[in-house]
DNA sequence: CGCTCCAACTTGACACCGTCTAGAAACTTC
DNA sequence: GAAGTTTCTAGACGGTGTCAAGTTGGAGCG
């Protein structure tokens, strides 16, 4: 174990897998040092190969920040459904797919911050859009449950465009993305604070009353 | 008229004002190809100044975009006052801004960009801290008002934080930076709607009830 | 007017970046 | 073990941000 230098994954071939180390790379990078403070070979430098290796692999920066942003999107998908399948209500359901998604942003602030940003990646890439899309959809069932269970006229997409921007609006005003935030703990506690509001504002929103 | 060359103003010394003519192309830019296709150099020929010349007025890169930031900050905090000021009612007026803080971001998409980005400017620069709080206290008195006309109870700072992120995740959402739209008319239009169905959940968000 | 001074700008250099090309290295397959 | 293919390396190109030094042109003053 002491003894693994670096890239570790007794993996594939050459060099263990290594997109995954790339993409590991970028979104460490990221995370430090914000989008703009991004570089091809500084990431491939990290992952200890030559400066023109990730081209062979991702085609070119784009690419490479194309499947970063996908991968976040998978996560943020995964733990969106998870969140969803374990409430007890609509309700619960929509607080607690809340939280997953501030705490799969506070978790993985590379990924978010390229998510968010709709710049530097393709998002027209086919892997890219469906894994975007899943993610949404997991917040879909959950309004339109509540529709089903709270208030039969309310407008299901309004509603979705109106929960997703909250949220997403909200990590990025807690400034979770760039620069690690010093101290995650109260930052953390502070943000599920303001999910607990937003949830609050949300359900009196949509007219359900509870 | 029509004979004036290029950077106009006849201003103050060698070349007009260059500071505003480089802001200007800055945000131009930046409205063409996105923060990530920002280049120094690019701004400086389109001002038709030598390279090194930003360096002179704004020091670096980041002081450049700190200024272009505060200036969207500024235009943005002076649109919201005036809204503030025309509504009949707090609700009125937390419609208004709303529409003007979503139109200032629809016709100032490089200044936006770059405010939201959070990431390639100085976010503790004085005037930038300066023109962002007065823009954000604009709102926090239209907050104040609802709570004081329509529900005592409202927590102002979380309904402030609620509005603030929803606006602006709305904005982000719509695609507006980035790209000029193609057909700005049905997406000023189509953010027009969610504008109002925004206010809407809003209002039933914060109790009012109307 | 001539002179100095100084802010505004230019020029050139440096290291770094993304991408392209050609070639080497290692694994697969027969 | 030889051929072929994928994986990665090495080097070159133009472009970028920033720094140092030099040039320009207007302002202030004798």
């Amino acid at each position: 174990m002491a003894g693994m230098v670096e890239v570790a994954a007794k993996g594939a071939y050459h060099h263990g897998n290594l997109p995954d180390s790339l993409r590991a790379a970028a979104a460490e990078l990221i995370a430090e040092k914000g989008t703009s403070g991004f570089s091809l070979r500084e990431v491939a430098r990290r992952a200890g190969v030559s400066h023109a290796a990730p081209a062979h692999h991702f085609g070119d920066t784009e690419g490479l920040l194309t499947s970063l942003a996908t991968e976040g999107y998978r996560i943020l998908a995964d733990a969106m459904e998870e969140a969803a399948r374990s409430g007890d209500d609509s309700i619960g359901r929509l607080l607690g797919t809340g939280r997953a998604y501030a705490h799969t942003a506070l978790e993985k602030p590379g990924h978010f911050a390229l998510m968010i940003s709709n710049d530097q990646i393709c998002d027209t890439n086919e892997a890219f859009v469906a894994e975007a899309t899943r993610a949404y959809e997991a917040l879909q069932a959950i309004i339109i449950g509540i529709r089903d269970e709270l208030n039969p006229s309310l407008d299901v997409d309004a509603a979705c465009t109106f929960c997703w921007a909250s949220i997403q609006g909200l990590v990025q005003l807690s400034g979770l993305l760039d620069k690690v935030a010093d101290d995650t703990g109260t930052t953390k506690a502070s943000l599920d604070e303001n999910i607990e509001s937003f949830a609050h504002f949300l359900i009196e929103g949509m007219g359900g009353g509870a």
